[in-house]
DNA sequence: TATTGTTATACTCTATAACTATA
DNA sequence: TATAGTTATAGAGTATAACAATA
């Protein structure tokens, strides 16, 4: 038996903590007129034009979630869908010019939102939590199926 | 503007650790036949005989759901409802002696499921987390209105 | 009149099943 | 036959509104 010490449950100041950091972030979101999901979803197709199902993989969506999430941000001009050359099945979600801009605005308002609820950790203490955090997913956490929406 | 080190943002970190968590933990609690949100119900219900709605203030719940929450606790024989001698609209929740005995199991499930999660961290990662989780909590994390329901 | 608990209802979110167009 | 995307539909979960009992 390990020498587990007092306190809550780390689970439960996880838990806390993460709810708490949605909220800011996504607060700070809804002020550029954007979702935490929708922001994450540019994130991903912005890393290249990709298939709608492999951003849901990505993301933890289902593939028709991610019907309305592409139309959504069609609609905003933000992204665009292009049918793959080499299979036209496909649907390859591409960022506009428009979607790369507030795609870069809003990583400057996350990040100055969580900048700001990481101020009183200090440089250093940031860097132990990251660290931290980093371990955890890379051990039995991250070995386990951990797909889900997150979001 | 503060030198944001490289990697991924935390907020993503919290919640993917923190999804895992409760996946894990909610699995473990399956086995023995309850959910996450009825052991969290249970826990603040045997801190004392309390109303339904300090009950649902203090995990996060709407008092409209609180109701059929503690039917399922009811229904297993976990907890009682009885009228508040000095105020006969509350029901004060308390928990029974088979649910008392379901608890302590609980917890010990809880707990060694954590355990087992947090083991790659040493003793001293697992306390290093705490520490800065609970300062993250206790400064502008914990500051602004941070109700919700977290499960 | 205000408050606790309750019920009924509507709303949101998500997944399942069925359809299309391609392969 | 199998797969990417789409649509329609059903289900779970939640909150809003209205009601009963009590203060």
């Amino acid at each position: 038996m390990s020498a587990e010490c007092s306190g809550p449950p780390i689970g439960a100041l996880l838990a806390r903590s993460s709810h708490a950091f949605n909220a800011a972030v996504g607060e700070a979101l809804a002020r550029e007129g954007m979702t935490l999901r929708a922001f994450l979803l540019l994130e991903a197709a912005a890393g290249g034009p990709r298939s709608q199902q492999s951003l849901a993989a990505d993301i933890g969506l289902d593939k028709t979630t991610m019907v309305a999430a592409v139309d959504d941000l069609v609609a905003h001009g933000l992204v665009e869908r292009r049918s793959a050359p080499a299979d036209r099945r496909v649907r390859l979600v591409t960022v506009t010019g428009d979607g790369d801009r507030v795609r870069q605005r809003c990583r400057e308002v996350v990040a100055a939102t969580e900048a700001e609820l990481l101020d009183e950790l200090g440089a250093q203490g940031r860097a132990e939590l990251r660290g931290l955090l980093l371990r955890l997913l890379h051990g039995r956490l991250g070995a386990s199926g951990r797909s889900g929406s997150c979001v």
